[in-house]
DNA sequence: ATATTGACGGGCA
DNA sequence: GTGCCCGCCAATA
């Protein structure tokens, strides 16, 4: 690893939040802190939310990821929190209002 | 180098 | 359950 990708950082942290994201099941969820935990960073949620943010591939069901009250993203890369609405009912995501999801019955536990 | 911002989380009212 | 304050971390308006 060179000198300028430890600057840069966790360039290797981004590639395992990915990682760590696709492995949500369809049909579950996961938070940005739950995923900072499983990275060993369990003050990183913040980053977390900044990856997804800066890098919406299509590959990355960040849809997935909510915040720990269950609230979708205020802005979600394509057609605000809408989209991901529709997205997470398409795959059987129950919502106690248009804007939470029910983390009761949809949290992924990981394992 | 300092200040501000943001797709966060915990604790408390 | 919701809202406010504060702490945390990285990017940058």
């Amino acid at each position: 690893m060179t000198q300028m990708q430890q600057a840069t950082g966790d360039a290797n942290f981004r590639e395992k939040v990915f990682r760590q994201v696709k492995k949500i099941p369809k049909g579950k969820v996961s938070t940005y802190g739950q995923v900072a935990l499983l990275l060993g960073k369990p003050r990183g949620a913040r980053e977390v939310g900044w990856m997804l943010h800066s890098n919406d591939r299509v590959d990355v069901p960040c849809h997935r990821v909510v915040d720990r009250t269950g609230r979708l993203a205020p802005n979600f890369a394509f057609d605000g929190m809408a989209e991901q609405r529709r997205r997470l009912v398409n795959e059987g995501v129950k919502f106690i209002d248009k804007i939470h999801v029910d983390l009761e019955k949809h949290l992924w536990k990981s394992r």
